[in-house]
DNA sequence: AGGCGCTTGTGAAGACGTGCACAAATCGCG
DNA sequence: CGCGATTTGTGCACGTCTTCACAAGCGCCT
């Protein structure tokens, strides 16, 4: 599940607090999540809690890091050192989360040779390379929009098989080969929309505004984070 | 719906191509969706394409932005400028799709006075003023994660209604305030469950490995786009 | 040993999203 | 004017996710 890494960050903080076990009523507030939900996403895994007592902190966090794949540390090809490439080269979040970046990439010569946070920046071409020294098992693309279909048919040649995608485009990949996106510009607009859903509905609480205004009431973005406590 | 960015994106891009009109298959390819759910979205929308030529580009671009609330353009505050907020912070693409960065804040004194892409950051004790002089509409925090929630409530207590969280927290906010969570590293955690499961499957076919591996075939992360074309 | 409170794990019901398949509608051409 | 090609809009069925509610299990206290 996509929430397992949630569950995750919520017990290593946990953790360093001190808590030997949680309730599944804990561990849901803290990662934001139902109870409820929590507990059935924890059964899927066949992990066991006590009952009365509730989850052992520790044991849980090396169930979902194994389940997640993070027994191993990954090692990560980030290519496109300009404005994001750099802050996600400097980001010390991976390697605190399992990641270890393996190699920046760059097609611009004038970039090539920088050192970033003790790694040197590459030349795309050098990918075959990079790719035989390394086991990479991730490829990060922040380059723009234009370049990111050429970077990923790269990296699926050198047989990456999970690409975190920061350009806004959709990718054309093989089957078998994992994309996921992250646009920060609609996730902007994510919010913008319900920014005009909010004031219209406080601005015309009877009429109901024009047809466009007036969608349903449901019509929510997934994945947002709702209200949560006070 | 969430997707609706991703169709103006694609939208955008039609239109630079020359396109006036474009069919639902078209528009869904270039968005990465299926053809008959992008249809149902735009239906939801009460927008009308024609029956036997499709949608026009214009007309949908502009109905698809006031529904998003970006007839206006926005601004946004962002909090910490540390390694991503300066990335965020030169980010042009939040200039193109609708946005203006009206504040730069943090609470390091050594940070305060510097100047990013024009813009100065000031200290986040001026949110206030800084609220009174721009009217924000959305508040980023790219802060580390024990800051995040006391950076929330600041935001909130000058106005803001919709926050994009950077820092890998839950924050607890007000009903009425919406939140998007982005975290770097549990899209990586999510591609490496994918590796993983990828992993165990081919080497082990036929056993189907241990209890932890073999979760429910189905089990997989949403929001990840899928293998698309070859 | 027995009972009590607490917590997990899960069955069932409901809400929701997805995709197929087709009727209705529009355009172009003869 | 009529017909066929094309494309939208949508009813329907299906699978998934979510939530409630409760039985089963565990530990502690008496």
């Amino acid at each position: 599940m996509a929430r397992l890494p949630e569950y995750l960050r919520a017990l290593h903080a946990l953790a360093e607090a001190g808590h030997e076990t949680v309730s599944s009523e804990g561990l849901a507030n803290a990662a934001g999540v139902n109870s409820a939900k929590l507990r059935k996403d924890l059964s899927h895994l066949g992990s066991y809690g006590t009952r009365g007592v509730g989850y052992d902190v520790g044991l849980l966090v090396d169930q979902i890091e194994f389940v997640l794949g993070l027994t191993q540390r990954r090692a990560v090809a980030l290519v496109g050192v300009g404005n994001l490439g750099h802050a996600l080269a400097g980001y010390d979040g991976f390697a605190s989360r399992g990641f270890r970046i393996a190699a920046l990439l760059d097609a611009d010569p004038e970039r090539v040779g920088e050192e970033i946070n003790g790694l040197v920046v590459r030349h795309i071409d050098e990918l075959p390379r990079v790719a035989a020294e390394e086991s990479i098992s991730i490829g990060v693309i922040a380059t723009p929009a234009p370049a990111a279909q050429a970077v990923a048919d790269q990296l699926v040649a050198v047989g990456v098989t999970s690409i975190l995608n920061f350009a806004p485009c959709v990718l054309s990949v093989p089957e078998g080969v994992d994309v996921r996106k992250v646009d920060l510009a609609i996730e902007l607009q994510i919010l913008s929309f319900h920014e005009h859903r909010k004031a219209s509905l406080t601005a015309l609480p009877a009429t109901g505004g024009s047809a466009l205004t007036a969608l349903p009431g449901g019509l929510a973005a997934t994945d947002t984070q709702e209200a949560i406590g006070t």
